[in-house]
DNA sequence: CTTGACTCTGCGCGATATTGCATGATTTAT
DNA sequence: ATAAATCATGCAATATCGCGCAGAGTCAAG
């Protein structure tokens, strides 16, 4: 690779992704991070970004939005949604579970997608308002750690419904353990979901991965499909591979 | 995560919320306090905030989001929601219908303060993560114009309520038809909650005076107080203070 | 064809920066 | 008044940095 295509290489992802971290570009283009320094060094001299420590950023901040969200590291997830999105036909019935990376599925469904959508999290209803899909939120006490509806009004809303696909957020997974969560009637109610539900699949990030959480969920052999990193570790996402899981590398 | 974005970030959370705790921002950058706190004992070297036991605040009033903000006309909704949450007593349960002028009301309760709130939009439901109140999200299917919850479902939920204040948002109000919108569905939950409260507060924005929707809520005699801009032509709000409605001026 | 100047690259080294944890002090809440 | 949360500090582990050096490739003059 020649030097200036690298250095245009650093330009475009500097305006696409708002930021630079020299030694995650260097293991891409499978180069040493010292190339990767000398040319942000040069190019931070050209007046063509700055240059911080651990990598560089725009001279001038990108849109607020982009901003915000990209400052929280939020690829992986956006990897993660739009991997599961993949998964949606038209005219089903899903249930959408709380939290950051199932907004990011959200954010990729196509917005003309005939769908019926429900979720016990006001932040994913939130975010459905320009989308043609009908929603149906189901209400309760908000747990406010996770903010979703809990208590026996959520269980019962659920019980109504027959969904063919639930998103599944869980703040812990374990080869043995399973998937589990940090609140009891939060898993209370991820149980009452999954076991409605035609086929649950999780969407779980890398972290999470071999961790256990005081409450259980449910079992992996009882998860359709696991959408997961592709860049993690062979050997901790072995053990998943073995129990007849499908594995969706996002 | 570079550590200059990780102190952009807090910049623009401070310019946001108006206020930066620590703990809660390690939780969600996954980092340690002590990396937080570093980063906000360096800012306030730096003359960039102002540290307090807990976290952050911004160093002057944030000028800048406020003139935007009452750029977007705003102004005169922050100033009803104010008027709103004054009414507030600690320990009540209160119901806060949809729509931006009870967002702002939202914004305008102290975060600290021992209520209960129940409320049908996810919106609101959302706003209110950082408060300690206790939420009662009213689930349904949504009704996308005005994105609160409708039908049975919520109707149902709705009668195990007796709330003490009702916050109402209207798309209308008039001396004869009094108070009214325009979906027959969101009519009907309106209806509903203001049977079941102790007392309805409607929080109107000067435009709506005057305007009639097709669907019925309630007649103004049935409003407790009536939160109007202390700007409105006289001519104009005459009619309602003949009412013997509580006319309450922001 | 050979040689030498030049550039680019990777590696080693010591210096610096960042981060998380332990500890004891301080502040806040109950 | 007591418990819990928050804080500052020191320390150790790790990451990143800048610099010098050497090998490989390029190019042009000899």
């Amino acid at each position: 690779m020649l030097t200036s295509q690298r250095r245009a290489l650093i330009s475009a992802r500097l305006v696409r992704d708002g930021q630079i971290v020299a030694g995650e570009l260097a293991q891409e283009l499978d180069l040493s991070e010292d190339t990767i320094r000398r040319d942000l060094r040069d190019m931070a001299a050209a007046g063509l970004l700055k240059r911080v420590h651990g990598g560089a950023l725009p001279l001038a901040p990108p849109l607020p939005d982009l901003e915000s969200r990209q400052a929280m590291s939020t690829g992986v997830k956006q990897r993660l949604g739009r991997k599961a999105a993949d998964l949606v036909r038209a005219g089903q019935l899903i249930f959408i579970d709380g939290g950051t990376t199932n907004a990011e599925l959200v954010r990729a469904l196509p917005r003309d997608m005939a769908l019926t959508i429900a979720t016990h999290s006001p932040a994913i209803a939130a975010l459905l308002e320009k989308h043609r899909a009908e929603v149906i939120l189901i209400g309760g006490r908000l747990y406010k750690h996770s903010m979703v509806s809990t208590g026996a009004a959520a269980l019962a809303a659920i019980g109504t419904l027959r969904p063919d696909i639930f998103f599944l957020g869980a703040t812990a997974i374990h080869a043995a353990h399973g998937l589990t969560t940090g609140d009891y009637e939060e898993a209370a109610i991820k149980r009452a979901i999954a076991a409605q539900s035609a086929e649950t699949i999780a969407l779980m990030t890398g972290e999470k991965f071999g961790t256990v959480s005081p409450h259980h969920i449910t079992g992996i052999e009882n998860i359709a499909a696991l959408i997961l990193p592709a860049d993690m570790a062979p050997d901790t996402s072995a053990p998943y591979r073995q129990k007849a899981v499908r594995i969706i590398e996002a």
